[in-house]
DNA sequence: GATGAATGAGTTTTCATTCAT
DNA sequence: TATGAATGAAAACTCATTCAT
């Protein structure tokens, strides 16, 4: 088995493992073993532990910016580019469970990825709220780019645990809730 | 000294450490060394690691939701009310840094107090978003307390990080976001 | 048992698996089996491995050091005072005979003890030639001293392979060997 | 490339490497590296990390040994073909300073190699101490040898660190005091 | 002949946890 | 009650060595 894909597997099954049961309770054993590959292989693909966990923060976290990103069509007035953008935010949740679990896990931790996990999380703020800046003060534009981006997270972290709910409601609800708070920023600032 | 005295200087300690190093990098050695302990007594006291984590993340939440709870004047109109609540909430991050960041890290996190962790976060979204029931559809109204909790938690976290951002600057982002995050709700689900 | 103890018996195990299997192939393992202790007690005592073998060259350094500068008695003539070194040092490689093989083999390599073990070897070269610093030219004098110390070294490590000579034999070469070169060196210098 | 240059090149980077780190600490891994080939090859031409490690104290010594047997011109009296001889062991160890370092450290050691560097050491021992079995009994010209071939080495190496001397100095301090010692110990002798 | 890919076996080290005093 | 001393269990990591191509 070629080098490349073999490491894509690898990445999927850390992926998983790491969703479970975090950084520090997950082991390179365990993960060989699901893996099918012996613990040498991991040292020689990956380096060390936190080689495995940042390259699978890093893929993950790029698909996820590649959609945000990708997703935004400037032909289109700002209300239905953030629309989109909740969309693509929420279908990647959805398809890439473990992913998102553990790129929210360790937003939230302060390990020794904290530098680029939180480059990571500011690209998506600026992905997020880019348009805010020309209407509201420095810092209130910050702080509400990352209150909509927090409020997402711990949507996509209910909607985890509902998935009965349907995507395009809670799309419906998220983008509701982004707009009203946007003008009522804006109106309050202005 | 009196065995309550000392439990509640350990449990300040043990905040200290896992706020800086989390849960499976802090360790017992660490804490009893800086609580002026031993070891032995550490057990005595929490009976294990866990039992000792629980009773701060414990110990933290109550502290949290008493605040919340208690900033509830029943005779004032809804929107002071919630006001009330985000001050409460600021304030409590602001005076318990180690306390929120430990529980914010474990409202992420899904280890060995899932259950208990989730129960606490369900109590303050329920604080935070009772009046919600009465006006929105079941999970329409879940959906949007959770959200307003996570950007909450995201606006907090911010906030850590910019001290220089007054309190009532905050509060005002955060309170302008809420009521129009519920109005719109309402008038969307009406 | 208290530690102090302890730890002088784990030297004494630790010399003898160093001097039979050399740094890298002895193992804590063995070392903690042998000296029937855990591992942990190991790293609890010493640190590391490198912790545990710098104790023990720097044990058995300071008792061979000891041993050369307490024979020195002033009132003694030179070349009495150098014979009775030289007996010291014979008696010592007698009696720790394990000391001596991992001090000697230490001193021959480059490791990352270099630093003390080289100092602990200028020590004793110093002790043994430092009457011929005020006969000979700096470098001169240098020189004829690592010989010295050089060819007590070889002598020493092959006695260990004819224990059937006697003490005072191998002291009566050495000694005449080293007044001999002292004496030429001395009549070459001037 | 044909493999006997293939060959010697390989054991020119083991040397470099072994001198540097020593036989445990040197790894296959970095050897092929430098000698730009892959791992099998190295197992392919010395079957094992040991194999080439003897190989090249083998090639080593048998240089050395050649030198010093060589210089022997039975036309000369036996002052001056001493003489020759521990110059051209301080040529030696000038020019192959790797080759030095390792054959040394391997003679201090005990390793798996201690017969054959045992037989070599001898070899060395009687190519420079033959004249002595003549002029005094077994052991005594055996442990004369002895010292005579440590103060060698040490000398040896403690020119490695002081290059700005001379190395027709340090043959005339080695020669004198070999004499001397030579002298002294038949005076005694007889 | 030559190598990329793979591993078994072993290393040092750490830590939560418990006796004996 | 309180602790110094001790450990079982498991983790990350390395390396000499070998196939399959």
């Amino acid at each position: 088995m070629p080098r490349s894909v073999r490491e894509q597997l690898i990445l999927d099954v850390a992926g998983r493992v790491f969703a479970r049961a975090g950084y520090h309770a997950g082991s390179m054993e365990e993960i060989a073993a699901l893996a099918d590959v012996s613990k040498p292989m991991l040292y020689a693909y990956f380096g060390s532990k936190e080689g495995l966990y940042v390259a699978y923060i890093d893929r993950t976290g790029r698909q996820l910016l590649e959609r945000l990103v990708g997703a935004a069509d400037p032909s289109q007035p700002p209300r239905l580019r953030l629309r989109r953008r909740i969309e693509e935010f929420l279908a990647f949740v959805d398809e890439h469970q473990d992913g998102w679990k553990v790129l929210f896990r360790e937003m939230a931790a302060s390990g020794p990825l904290v530098r680029e996990v939180a480059a990571l999380r500011t690209r998506i703020v600026e992905a997020v709220g880019d348009m805010l800046h020309s209407l509201l003060s420095g810092a209130h534009a910050d702080a509400i780019a990352h209150a909509i981006v927090g409020a997402g997270e711990s949507l996509a972290n209910w909607w985890l645990e509902h998935p009965e709910v349907s995507r395009s409601d809670l799309a419906d609800w998220y983008d509701g809730m982004v707009q009203a708070t946007v003008w009522a920023a804006i109106r309050r600032g202005s």
